[in-house]
RNA sequence: GGGCGGUUAGCUCAGCUGGUAGAGCGCCUGCCUUACAAGCAGGAGGUCGCCUGUUCGAGCCAGGCACCGCCCA
C-alpha cells in the first residue's frame, strides 16, 4: 500500500494495477444469478468487436455503463454487467484475409474449413485485447462470463431464431436488388452503406427511334449500364414526349428493342427528361421495372466484372473498363451528344470504402412489417424510453418506415445459414438433414443478425437458465446513436418476438466525441485518440495543435474526463477535462492525507457534529448525494462529473478542511469521526466515477472493513440538510471572500493580521472563522477605522495600522460606493417603472425593493 | 429533398418553468501559508451568430436569415 505520509501526489500508475486485481479477486463483479430482475440491475454491452481495440467512443461508453454498474451495486442491487465480444463478420475476415495475402495465400486457396480454422486461430491469439483494455479502464463487467458470438450454445440460439422466423414465414429467399459491395464482395445492409458527393460524367446518349425518325436522348452518369437497359421512360405529362409513349426505340451497341414508358418517377427538368431504365443495376429502375413488369438483364455479375449477358466483346471487363469501351463506342456511332459535369450523392459501402454496385441477386431477407409493431408499441407507451428522449421520434419514424432486411452475406465466417439444398428440395432446421446429397447454404447471416440476440442470448437463451431468470430484462442500454437502427431497434424487436419482454427499459444515446477539428475522431486523418495513451501516457495524434505526448493521466481521470464531456450533444475532445479529472483524484489524495494523518488511529467513522460547519458540511454531503443521484438517474453525467468536483472542491477542500484545522490540530474526537465520516461517504459518491483513486484511499481508513466496490453508499450516516446551518456558514464564506478581496486591493501584506471590529448579525458561532481566514485580529477598540467593508448582515471595520494603505482604502471605497450607486439606480429605474410593478409577479417586485434597501443601506455603512 | 441539433469568455462547455450571465483551462497579480505548486488567494475578460417580434422584462419564447454538424431519403 502507498505510503501516505510521504507521497504527495497520487500516482495511478501504481495504484491501479493493484487495485484492478483486488476487484477483479474479489469475485464482486461475478454476482450470483438470484434474485428478481427488478431488483437486479444489468446491462448488456454493446458488444465490442473481437478485432478492436479501445477507441474514444468506447472509454466514453464504458466509463458511463460503469458509472451506472457501480452506482447500482452501492445501491445494494445484484449489478451484472453482461460482457461479450462479436464475431464482426466482415472485419474479422477482411482482417485475416491481408494477413493471409502477406503470406500470399488467398482465402479461396486455403478453402473455407482451413480458412475459418485460421480466423478461430487469429480470434483465440488477439481476440481478448479489448477485453484487457476493459479491465485497465476499471470496468466492472462480468469477465467470468464472457460471451462470443460465434460459441457453439449462442450459435444454436441463433440457428432457433433463424428456423422460428422462417417458420413463421418471416424470412424468405427472393432475388432482390442488393447493395453488393465489391471490396468485400458480399452483399451488404442499407445502414452499411454511406452516400458520398461524388463528381461525375453525365453522358448525353442518343437512342434512335425504331421508327427511324431520329432518336431520344437519355443523360446517364453510368454509361456501361446501358448494355443492361430495358425500356426508356418519360414523364407522362412531358409534353415533348408524350407522343413517343408506347413507341420503341432501339438500344445501341445491343440492338434491344426498348419501349418507351411513362412514369411519374421521371423528372422532367432532370437530364433530357427521358430515362434509360436498367432494372438489373439501379434500385430506382428496379422499382420501375417491377411496376412495367420489365424484363431485367444483369450485365455485371458478382465479381464486378460485366457478364455473358452483356455482348461478348465487353464480358470479362471490369465495370471501368466497360464504362470506356461502351463510350468510345457510342462516340465512333456519333451517339454522344454531349457530356457535361455532374456532381451527386453516390453510395459507398462503409465496410470496403468501395463504390456499391446495386445488383439482383438471390438473397435471404427478413420481413420486418409484423415485428416492427410491438416494437414500435413499447416505445411509444414508454415501456422502453430514449434518454434523450427525442430519439423516441428518431426510432419511430424508422420503425415505421421500414423495409426488409437483407440478412445473407457472402462470406466464410459468421453463423452460417441453416438451410440445405437438394435438387429442389430445401431443409430448413437446426441440424442438418439426413440422407445424401445435400448442400448447405454458403452463406453467412449479417453479424447484426445475431448480436440482436444479446441481451437474452447471452444468458444462456433458449434454455430458460438461473442467469436469464435472474438478469433479464436488462435496465439499460448504453450506446452512439449510430448503432440505434443496427442494433438498439433489432434488439427490441428480437427481445419481444423471441422472450416476450423488453430486453431493456432504458436506451441513454450518448455524445460522440469530436477531433479537436469538429468531425468525427478518424484513424486516417490522425485525428484518434488512444484512450491507453492517455491512461499511460502516450504520443498525442498527429493532427493535434499541440504535439508532443499526452502526460499519464490514469484510469480515472479519464473516466471522469469522458463523464464530464459527455453532455446531451457531440462535444470536442478536451483534454482540459482530463487534466481536471486528474487534479480532483490528487485533490481527494490530499484531502484524504490532511484527514488521515490527522485523527487517531483509534478513530472511527462516525457523524458526530459539535460545532456549525459539522453540521453544515453533513448538509452540503446530504445535498451533493441527492444531486448527484438524480444526476445519475436520468443519465446527465456531466452534470454528476461537475458536481462531485464542485463539492469536493468548493464545500469540503477550500471550506470545511479549512474550517476544522485548528480542531484537528487539537485532535478532537468528535472532529475525527465527523471527518472520516464525511471522507468515507465522499469517497463512496466518487467511486462510480473514479473508481480507483477512491477504493485505494479506502484501503487506509482506519477500521475499513472489505472493499469500496462493495460498499452500500449512505449507509446509516444521518447527514441531513440544515438550513440553518447553511444560512450561517454562507454568509461566512460571503464574508470571507468579500474581505480577501479588500485586503487584496487596499495592498494589504498577505501574512499581515490586520486589527478590526466586527460590526454584523449572525456571525455568533463563527466569528473567529472568519477572523482567522481573512486574517483580522478582532477588537473591541473604537478608534477610527481606515475602511468599512460590507458583509452579509453588517460591516467589518479595519482598523488603522501599518499595513493598512489608506490611499487604496480610499480608492476602494470609491469605487464600491459608484458599484453600489449604479446598482441602486438601476433598482430604482426598474421600480418607478409602472407596468413592471404592476404587470411583474409580486414576489419579484418584493424581491427587487429589498435589494434596494440592502443596498442602501450597504451605500450608507460606507 | 425531409428532419434533428448547434452557434454563450481566448479554448472546451454549463445555464431548470423568461427576472441584471457561470465552470474548467488559458491570461494577469500575489503567495513554496505544515494536505495538495498537478497547490492556495485575488482579479481581468462576454451587444449570449444576425434581424424582427411577443413581454413590464428575452441567452431562454415566436418568425426569418446566416454559418457548422448529424440523421433519413
Amino acid at each position: 500500500m502507498t505510503d501516505l505520509a510521504t507521497k504527495t501526489r497520487y500516482d495511478p500508475a501504481e495504484v491501479e494495477p493493484r487495485i484492478a486485481r483486488e476487484w477483479l479477486d474479489s469475485g464482486l463483479f461475478h454476482p450470483a444469478p438470484e434474485g428478481e430482475p427488478e431488483d437486479n440491475y444489468s446491462i448488456a454491452i454493446p458488444l465490442p468487436n473481437v478485432t478492436g481495440v479501445l477507441h474514444m467512443g468506447h472509454a466514453l461508453n464504458d466509463s458511463v455503463q460503469d458509472c451506472l454498474i457501480r452506482f447500482a451495486r452501492m445501491r445494494g442491487r445484484r449489478a451484472k454487467w453482461i460482457l461479450g465480444t462479436d464475431h464482426a463478420g466482415i472485419a474479422t475476415q477482411t482482417q485475416v484475409e491481408r494477413a493471409l495475402a502477406q503470406e500470399g495465400v488467398s482465402r479461396e486457396g486455403l478453402g473455407r474449413a482451413a480458412f475459418v480454422e485460421r480466423v478461430w486461430d487469429w480470434r483465440d491469439r488477439y481476440g481478448g485485447q479489448i477485453i484487457e483494455q476493459l479491465k485497465r479502464l476499471g470496468c466492472s463487467c462480468d469477465y467470468d462470463d464472457e460471451r462470443f458470438t460465434l460459441d457453439d450454445e449462442y450459435a444454436r440460439a441463433v440457428q432457433h431464431v433463424f428456423v422460428a422466423l422462417y417458420e413463421k414465414g418471416y424470412i424468405y429467399r427472393d432475388r432482390y436488388m442488393v447493395n453488393w459491395d465489391p471490396g468485400t464482395r458480399s452483399a451488404i445492409s442499407d445502414l452499411e452503406v454511406e452516400d458520398r458527393e461524388v463528381q461525375d460524367e453525365l453522358y448525353y446518349i442518343d437512342y434512335p427511334l425504331a421508327s427511324g425518325s431520329g432518336a431520344i436522348t437519355v443523360a446517364t452518369v453510368r454509361p456501361e449500364t446501358m448494355l443492361a437497359d430495358t425500356a426508356i421512360a418519360v414523364h407522362p405529362e412531358d409534353d415533348r414526349y408524350r407522343r413517343l409513349i408506347g413507341e420503341t426505340a432501339v438500344l445501341p451497341l445491343v440492338g434491344r428493342k426498348l419501349k418507351i414508358i411513362a412514369d411519374e418517377y421521371v423528372k422532367p427538368e432532370f437530364g433530357t427528361g427521358a430515362l434509360k431504365i436498367t432494372p438489373g443495376h439501379d434500385p430506382n429502375d428496379f422499382e420501375i421495372g417491377r411496376r412495367h413488369g420489365l424484363e431485367q438483364v444483369s450485365v455485371i455479375g458478382e465479381h464486378g466484372l460485366l457478364t455473358e449477358q452483356a455482348p461478348e466483346r465487353f464480358a470479362g471487363l471490369t465495370v471501368e473498363q466497360a464504362r470506356g469501351a461502351v463510350v468510345a463506342e457510342l462516340r465512333e456511332q456519333g451517339l454522344i451528344a454531349r457530356t457535361e459535369r455532374y456532381v451527386h450523392e453516390v453510395p459507398f459501402s462503409q465496410r470496403s470504402g468501395e463504390r456499391i454496385e446495386p445488383l439482383v441477386s438471390l438473397q435471404w431477407f427478413m420481413r420486418m412489417d409484423e415485428l416492427v409493431k410491438p416494437a414500435i408499441e413499447v416505445v411509444r407507451s414508454g415501456r422502453v424510453r430514449f434518454w434523450p428522449e427525442n430519439y423516441t421520434r428518431v426510432y419511430l419514424h424508422w420503425m415505421e418506415n421500414i423495409r426488409p432486411w437483407c440478412i445473407s452475406r457472402q462470406l466464410w465466417w459468421g453463423h452460417q445459414i441453416p438451410v440445405w439444398y437438394r435438387g429442389d428440395q430445401r431443409h430448413v432446421a437446426e441440424a442438418p438433414p439426413q440422407g445424401e446429397g445435400w448442400e448447405r447454404d454458403p452463406d453467412v447471416l449479417d453479424t447484426w443478425f445475431s448480436s440482436a440476440l444479446f441481451p437474452f442470448a447471452a444468458l444462456g437463451w433458449p434454455e430458460q437458465t438461473p442467469q436469464l431468470g435472474a438478469f433479464y430484462p436488462t435496465d439499460a442500454l448504453v450506446t452512439g446513436r449510430e448503432i440505434v437502427f443496427l442494433w438498439v431497434a433489432r434488439m427490441i424487436m428480437m427481445g419481444l418476438e423471441f422472450t416476450g419482454q423488453i430486453p431493456f427499459t432504458d436506451v441513454y444515446v450518448h455524445a460522440i466525441i469530436q477531433a479537436p477539428d469538429g468531425r468525427r475522431m478518424s484513424k486516417s486523418l490522425g485525428t484518434g485518440v488512444d484512450p491507453l495513451a492517455l491512461i499511460d501516457g502516450g504520443p498525442r495524434p498527429p493532427a493535434f495543435e499541440t504535439g508532443g505526448e499526452f502526460p499519464p493521466y490514469g484510469a480515472d481521470a479519464v473516466r471522469w474526463g469522458m463523464l464530464a464531456m459527455s453532455s446531451s450533444q457531440d462535444v470536442r475532445f478536451s483534454e482540459e477535462k482530463l487534466a481536471q479529472g486528474l487534479q480532483l483524484t490528487n485533490k481527494l489524495w490530499n484531502a484524504s492525507r490532511l484527514i488521515l494523518l490527522g485523527v487517531g488511529e483509534d478513530a472511527r467513522a462516525a457523524p458526530s457534529p459539535s460545532a456549525v460547519e459539522d453540521r453544515w458540511i453533513l448538509s452540503r454531503l446530504a445535498r451533493a448525494r441527492e444531486e448527484l443521484d438524480r444526476w445519475i438517474e436520468r443519465y446527465d453525467f456531466s452534470h454528476a462529473a461537475l458536481g462531485l468536483y464542485e463539492f469536493v472542491y468548493g464545500e469540503l477542500c477550500d471550506w470545511y478542511l479549512e474550517l476544522v484545522k485548528p480542531r484537528l490540530r487539537a485532535g478532537e474526537a468528535d472532529l475525527s469521526a465527523t471527518l472520516l465520516h464525511v471522507l468515507t461517504e465522499t469517497l463512496a459518491l466518487a467511486h462510480p466515477m473514479i473508481p480507483f483513486v477512491t477504493e485505494e484511499i479506502y484501503g487506509h481508513l482506519p477500521g475499513a472493513e472489505g472493499l469500496l466496490a462493495a460498499r452500500a453508499r449512505g449507509a446509516g450516516d444521518g447527514a441531513q440538510v440544515d438550513p440553518q446551518a447553511e444560512a450561517t456558514l454562507a454568509r461566512t464564506i460571503e464574508a470571507v471572500q468579500a474581505l480577501r478581496g479588500w485586503r487584496d486591493f487596499a495592498g494589504v501584506r498577505v501574512g499581515a493580521s490586520v486589527p478590526a471590529r466586527l460590526l454584523a448579525d449572525g456571525y455568533e458561532q463563527t466569528a473567529e472563522h472568519v477572523a482567522r481566514l481573512a486574517r483580522l485580529s478582532l477588537t473591541e477598540d473604537g478608534s477610527e477605522p481606515a475602511a468599512s467593508v460590507p458583509i452579509p448582515g453588517g460591516v467589518v471595520e479595519i482598523l488603522v495600522s501599518e499595513d493598512v494603505d489608506l490611499g487604496a482604502a480610499e480608492r476602494r471605497v470609491v469605487q464600491e460606493r459608484t458599484r453600489l450607486q449604479s446598482e441602486i439606480e438601476r433598482a430604482e429605474r426598474k421600480l418607478a417603472n409602472e407596468a413592471f410593478v404592476a404587470k411583474a409577479p409580486a414576489e419579484v417586485v418584493a424581491g427587487e425593493r429589498e435589494k434596494l434597501a440592502r443596498l442602501r443601506s450597504e451605500l450608507g455603512a460606507l
